[in-house]
DNA sequence: TATTGTTATACTCTATAACTATA
DNA sequence: TATAGTTATAGAGTATAACAATA
C-alpha cells in the first residue's frame, strides 16, 4: 500500500497528539467541574501523593509551571481543605505542602473520573490496540521525563 | 503481574494525552515561530487544503472553534499573502478562503516542521511501536471526527 | 426573519517582575 | 547576598454577544 506523503501537518503523531490531548482535557475538565476542580488542582494534588510533601518549589518544577501558579493553586486548594500547608521549622521560608483526608478523597475521586473517560476514549479500539497505547505513552512520558506513579 | 489500581490520574491515557499533547503543541509552536505561525494557523491552512476552499463558518466547524476566532486567524493570513477571500457571487454573504502559492508554501513548511517533530518525539520507541502508535491515533482521530487527510 | 461574517468585549489561564521574609 | 514564597501586573488566547449586510 503506498502511502503518497502528507500534504499537511494533521495525520502526524504530533499533530494529533496535540488535538486529542485538547479534547481530553476540556472533556476532563468538564467531568471535575461536579468537584470544582481543574485539571491542574488534580495534577498539583497527584504531585502531592505521588512524591510526598514538597515545598511550592519543588512542586513547581515538577509540574513545569511557574511558582506564582502554584501558590494560586495552593491557596485554593488550602482554602477547600484538601491540603495544608506548614511552615518547615528548619528553614521558615519553606512551606511544605500535604494533603488532607478531604484531599484524598478528591484525589479518589478525580481518578475515578479519568478512569471513565479512559474507558470512553478508547472504547472503538481492541484489547491490544488499548494495552498496546497505555503502554507507548507511559513510555513517550518516561522518555518526557513526566509526572508518573511508578517511578 | 498483578498491577495495584492507580491512586491518581497521572497514569491514564487521557491525563497522558493531555500532557503529552501540550507539550507537544508548545514544541510546534516553537518550531513554527520561524515562519510567524501558530498552530490554529496551520489548522486552517490545513483546512483549506483538505476540504477545498470552503465558507468561513465551514472552516470553524471542521476547526471546532469560534467563527470569531477564523475571522481573526483569517484576517492574520491574508495579510501575509497565504489566503484569499473570494465573495461567492451567489451568495454574497459567503467569503470563501482558499490558498495562494504563498500558502502551499508556508503549509509545506509547517508540515516539514511536524514531521521533523515526531522523529523527535518517537525517537525512544521502536518501530513496531511508532507504527502502532500512528495507526491507533489515527483510529481515534476517526472515531472522534476530527479533521483528517485520508477521507 | 434567518444566516454569514464582523466587531466589541470580557474572561481564563499563565507567566514575568517586583516585593517580603528568612537564611 | 541568595532563596522561598507571594503579590501585582500584563499578555495570549479564545469565547460570547451585539451588530451589519445579505438572503
Amino acid at each position: 500500500m503506498a502511502k503518497r506523503s502528507a500534504r499537511t501537518p494533521v495525520g502526524t503523531v504530533s499533530f494529533r497528539l496535540g488535538v486529542l490531548g485538547a479534547g481530553q482535557e476540556a472533556r476532563y475538565a468538564e467531568r471535575l467541574a461536579d468537584l470544582e476542580l481543574k485539571p491542574k488542582h488534580v495534577a498539583l494534588l497527584s504531585a502531592l501523593r505521588i512524591k510526598g510533601a514538597e515545598s511550592q518549589l519543588e512542586v513547581a518544577a515538577v509540574m513545569r509551571v511557574a511558582p506564582s501558579l502554584v501558590v494560586l493553586l495552593a491557596d485554593q486548594l488550602e482554602a477547600r481543605g484538601a491540603i495544608e500547608r506548614v511552615r518547615d521549622p528548619s528553614d521558615r521560608r519553606r512551606q511544605r505542602l500535604h494533603l488532607t483526608e478531604e484531599g484524598v478523597r478528591l484525589l479518589d475521586a478525580a481518578t475515578a473520573a479519568a478512569a471513565a473517560l479512559d474507558e470512553e476514549l478508547t472504547a472503538p479500539l481492541d484489547a491490544a490496540d488499548r494495552a498496546a497505547l497505555a503502554r507507548i505513552l507511559e513510555r513517550l512520558a518516561i522518555a518526557n521525563d513526566l509526572l508518573a506513579e511508578d517511578i
